[in-house]
DNA sequence: CGGACTATTTGATATGCATCAAGAAGTCAT
DNA sequence: ATGACTTCTTGATGCATATCAAATAGTCCG
């Protein structure tokens, strides 16, 4: 199995036998089950706590005793809300805090001096963000909330404190990191070596795993983005995204109502994925 | 700027005011100026210390007090040897160590299932690798030497209880894989949206980058990898290799003598690399 | 030194995807 | 609801790069 999607089994292993049920947090940000409190104010400490948070299990507290999780609380300082299409931070920011994804949707994306955009990838509920601006104390990417969403902001400075306190996050804090580049290893594969149905294919399993992890459905998904950030993902434009889509569909692979995707042949878009024989 | 250059502008700033001359840590390992004890033997405690390295500056113990850097010293277990086109360590390997580039020149690739073949990067002395086995425990890449060389050899457990002690050897560390992961974010924009020649010239210019903060010059490099292993690096083929350094050498920007190129135009390599408008 | 191998260059042809174009479908605001 | 806008689909054509092929250059080793 190649390493993008690989990277993201072993992330799913981890956390496969919590029972997670983080339904609330991928579905619209109208939805109102979830507290909704606004940011800065009137958050009591039982709100910003991680020890109480439905998607521990899949963010940074993984694996800590009560314990450590109490003294974890801390870490967050506030929560963030960020509307449809608002900037979670942009490139240049000065860097200062990671951002835990509580519900909602992003990407992140960087501009070539030129203009061109490329969005680096997509990410969900439970999901780390802001990894890029460590290097250079600013940010070197566009993070762009592609439905409502809120995020855990986590000064990397506590982050840092904290690590050093407790060894089992520091560890959690590194694997985090070298899963992102693991999975960037396997999107460097997908674009350099595979043809636009594989690229596809590989790109709806992922996304189908990863929603999997969170309780949902393995053979239905709503795409959160446009054809186009697809295919700058997948480094294809968008008409082809559009007529890969359409042959699948013909092929009785999958069924398309424009964002609405239901998987009808799992194992196919897996041999697909694979083919190297073709 | 692309942000594959400009993270290694970043990473060579840091580094830039030392007047480092680690010239003999890129020099053919039949080379002798370097002191050669075969390794797990002989290595005097004055020989594995990170205080006495030439590379100390472009290494982990970047940043440090001559204090810290003692204490750094244990922090290399020792040092080993790898021959051209030997593994440093495979796909699959457990992971518990990282690995320093002393001397020498690495290629990482990851492999799919249907045996396609991808390099994911070239490293040079100062760089760290293995950070891709941090999440799961085992390695998910090969790392060749592409000539003889040698690495300090760091187990894991050291750094993280080092960096726990450390808070400035701490944050190398995070830089370290953030610099990884905003590099990687370059390679998708160069694979998913530069022509053949913007991408040669992309990675031409960043080999003479990191060449140059190691002491070399800016108009003159040798290849150790071949033109397979720079077509898989940018997504193309070998023969497109060729033909695109031909082309390069036709318009009197390079000379090319094999692996020997001699940069005639720099400026116009930059803007090939940057070329929006063609 | 000579033979076998690998790496590289160059040419001819094929093809997958980009590009250009136009229309359809969906979404949003008033 | 209606018009304006964005997103998506589909078709026709072109091009950059892959593929196939063969010759040349360089390297290794007995």
């Amino acid at each position: 199995m190649l390493n993008a999607i690989a990277a993201h089994e072993v992330a799913t292993d981890e956390i496969a036998t919590h029972e997670i049920k983080a339904q609330e947090a991928y579905n619209q940000s109208q939805d109102q089950r979830l507290p909704r409190t606004s940011p800065m104010q009137a958050e009591s400490s039982f709100k910003v706590a991680c020890s109480n948070c439905n998607l521990r299990e899949l963010c940074l507290p993984i694996g800590l005793s009560t314990d450590e999780m109490s003294q974890l609380d801390g870490m967050v300082a506030t929560r963030k809300k960020v509307k449809q299409g608002g900037h979670l931070f942009s490139s240049g920011d000065p860097f200062t805090t990671l951002y835990a994804i509580r519900t909602g949707f992003f990407k992140t994306c960087v501009v070539s001096e030129d203009g061109r955009e490329q969005v680096t990838g997509f990410q969900m509920a439970g999901e780390i963000m802001g990894l890029d601006g460590i290097v250079s104390d600013k940010h070197n990417c566009n993070a762009i909330a592609l439905e409502d969403a809120e995020v855990c902001v986590m000064p990397f400075n506590h982050v840092e404190d904290l690590s050093r306190q407790i060894p089992m996050l520091q560890r959690h804090v590194h694997k985090i990191m070298s899963r992102e580049i693991v999975r960037e290893n396997g999107v460097m594969m997908l674009l350099a070596n595979m043809r636009a149905e594989e690229r596809l294919a590989a790109f709806l399993l992922n996304l189908l795993q990863r929603l999997h992890a969170r309780g949902y459905s393995k053979s239905e998904l709503i795409l959160r983005m446009t054809r186009e950030e697809i295919g700058s993902y997948l480094g294809m434009k968008l008409e082809t995204v559009s007529r890969t889509f359409s042959k699948f569909s013909d092929e009785g692979i999958i069924e398309v109502k424009q964002k609405n995707i239901r998987i009808l042949d799992h194992d196919k878009l897996k041999t697909i994925f694979n083919a190297s024989t073709c």
